[in-house]
This record gives C-alpha cells, sequence and structure tokens, in this order.
DNA sequence: AATTGACAATATGGCGCTATATTGTCTAGT
DNA sequence: ACTAGACAATATAGCGCCATATTGTCAATT
C-alpha cells in the first residue's frame, strides 16, 4: 500500500486509532485488550479485526498516526510566521513530545519496548524528521548566522533541543512544568537573535 | 553518625564503594551479587559484611558515595576559573551525568527502582544541590545580567541544562555523543556572553 | 459495513513444588 | 583486621499444572 493509501486508510480509522493511542499510553501494549480499545473507541471487539489483521498491527498503525500526527502539529508550529522563531520552538517541541507528559503510565517501558520492537524503525524516522525539520527552520531563521559563527550547525542545534525536550518529558510531573523548561532552554538558545537588535 | 564521620568512613571504604557502584550499574541491584562486588573489590565476601550491615546498605553507600564523588567533581568543575563559564557548565554536566553514560546494563529500570525505593530522598537532595550549584555558578557570572533581562532566574537555566544532560544521557550511545550535545546546549546557553564584546 | 454470539487456539497469571543461588551469620584461623 | 569454610534462612529460577483472560476467526444477523 502506497503511503498516500495509507494516510487515506488513516484518515478513515483516525478515531479508532486515536482512541487506541490513549489505551495503549495508559496500559501499555500488553495490558490493553482489544476489548478495552474497542470499547474506546465505540466500535465492537470484531469491528476492530476488520479494519487491523491483529494486535500488532493495530498497535503499529495507531503509533504511527500519533507519530504522524504529532509530526504534523509540530510543522506546522515550526512554519508559522509572526510569533517569532523561539514561540514556535516551543510550540514545535510542545507538539511532538508533550502531548502525553503527565499520562503515562507504570507500563511506559512496556510501551518503549513495544514500540522499538514493533516499529523501532518508524520511531527513529520519524525523530530525524522531527529533527530536521527544526534544523530547517531555525536555518531559515536570522539564527543560522549565529550558528556559523559559533562553529555549530542548525542540525546540532536541533539535537539539543530534542534532548532537553526529553528530558523535560521524564522529568516534568504536568505538561505545563514541561512547556515551562522548553520555554527556558528556548529563550536561551534564541537569545543571540535579541541582543544585537 | 555525623556526616563528617560518613565522609571519613566513606573515605576508608572508597576503594569498596566505587567497585560496588560499578557492579551494580552493570549488573543492577538484583542481579549484583555480594559475591561479584567482593571479587570486584578485592575483598572477600564476609570482609563486605563487616563494613556494611547488608546488601541494601552497601547500595544506599555506594549510590551516595558515587553521587557525593559526582556532585564534587561537578563542584570543582564550576569553580574552575579561567576556562569560562561554558567550559565549566559543560564539565560540570559531564562530571554530573556523564560517568556512566553507555555503561548501563539492560538492568537499568532495576536500578532506577531500586535508588529512588532505597535511596529516593537522598537522590532527590544531590540533583536539588546540582542545580543549586549550576545557578549560583551562572548567578556569579556575567549571564546572570541577560537572565533577568530575559525574564529568568538562574535557577530556571539550570532546571534547563539539566534536563539537556538528562535527555542526552538516555539517548546518547557514548560519552563523547553526550559532551558533544552538552557543549552545544552550553555554547547556545552562553551565547549573550560573547555577542556583546 | 458493522454487530452479535460463539468458538478454538493461545497467552497469561497464580499456585505448589523443586533445585539452585544468594544472603546473612556463625566459628576458626592467619 | 581480614580471610576461609561452613551453615541455616531466604530469595530466586524453573517447571508443570490449572484457571482464567485474551486473541483471532467463524457463521448468522441487522
Amino acid at each position: 500500500m502506497s503511503e498516500q493509501e495509507a494516510e487515506r486508510s488513516d484518515a478513515r480509522h483516525a478515531g479508532v486509532l486515536e482512541a487506541a493511542a490513549v489505551v495503549f499510553a495508559r496500559y501499555g501494549f500488553r495490558k490493553a485488550s482489544m476489548d478495552e480499545v474497542a470499547r474506546a473507541a465505540g466500535v465492537s471487539r470484531q469491528g476492530l479485526y476488520l479494519q487491523f489483521a491483529n494486535k500488532q498491527e493495530l498497535f503499529r498503525r495507531a503509533l504511527e498516526h500519533s507519530l504522524n500526527s504529532q509530526l504534523t502539529a509540530a510543522l506546522a508550529a515550526l512554519s508559522r510566521s509572526g510569533d517569532g522563531l523561539e514561540a514556535n520552538l516551543i510550540a514545535a517541541c510542545d507538539a511532538w513530545s508533550g502531548r502525553f507528559v503527565g499520562t503515562l503510565g507504570a507500563d511506559a517501558t512496556d510501551l518503549m519496548c513495544a514500540s522499538t520492537s514493533l516499529a523501532g524503525a518508524t520511531l527513529t524516522r520519524y525523530e530525524s524528521r522531527f529533527e530536521a525539520a527544526v534544523a530547517a527552520a531555525i536555518a531559515d531563521s536570522p539564527l543560522d548566522g549565529y550558528c556559523a559563527k559559533a562553529g555549530l550547525c542548525p542540525k546540532d542545534l536541533a539535537h539539543a533541543l530534542h534532548a532537553t525536550a526529553r528530558g523535560l518529558k521524564h522529568s516534568s510531573a504536568s505538561r505545563e512544568e514541561f512547556v515551562k523548561g522548553m520555554t527556558v532552554a528556548a529563550r536561551m538558545f534564541c537569545a543571540p537573535l535579541k541582543q544585537r537588535g
């Protein structure tokens, strides 16, 4: 199936995939039952098997749908003109990493394990895409000039910012806390833009 | 036992505690046997019980010794004059978070669980001390002026930098990669210092 | 297209049991 | 002050077994 077909198919199953994502996020892969997902999605359990071959397939699709949604939102945030780079970076990191902050249960390790084992390549591919988009946004901004002067490339900045988002995701208890931390990092990263003005 | 007595006692048992730390880091708390620790430390298994009441006590002491050592090294790096704030921040984060990057085995979750369960208070106390020290170093530097102008306080910067170190610790495969990432973050955080000159 | 009820195949968790490994504590020795 | 050897108490890993839960598939139905 082509990527476009997959996107159309995802659009059809969007509601189910989003419901599945929250159930998987809360219970992990193993402890989340198809019955739970079906109830959360408002369909019958057999309805799931009409749309997805099996549980692993459903998980893969739900994960990819969520990643796609997060990446799309991050891209939109980055291409927003008028708010400035700093605000865009904060919004992008929030869209990418902040969605499930605080909602992860005790089975977070099971989730990570299942994700890397069932869709590890997809996961790293989306992460690369996110960092590349952030790098492109930085390269398109006046900050690019400072990068070169400091002996860095936009990709380095994107990687560091992504690491900050990762760290905050693990240490923050709430999404507000996460955004607050990202704001500090983004503001410092964008500091060179405000000093010459 | 007073804190000074504890430090003197730690100095006496330093070799054993350091050996224990690497064994625990590699095998986790449960899978690391007293026999393994004894062999690594070059003492008999019974020698351990002469110095420490039980396995939990040994683990707590090894953890606290490691934390104390990392914090001490970080403080030394921060108070180093002549290299500049940026280099000091990198060295401090490396001393604090970088020591065990790449050496963690598959039982890292067991380690974290045991650490928080057996010495959670100590752990967070040392983390707070690290962030406070970083914040103090920033407050003592010209960067403090920019903080105020940007509506931030040094503690915010320290927290964000710590988050970056956390994230890099999890995503970096080697210590070099970790230091490289920290270098980018520290350079951007210290950018305001270099623009006005 | 989706739901329902039913179904076999399979996965999972609990329980008792055994074998082994490890802990924690002796005593004796250097 | 530490080691060596031995020891009971305890923890852990494995196994088979059973009860249960869940998966994946079916025919019948709306």
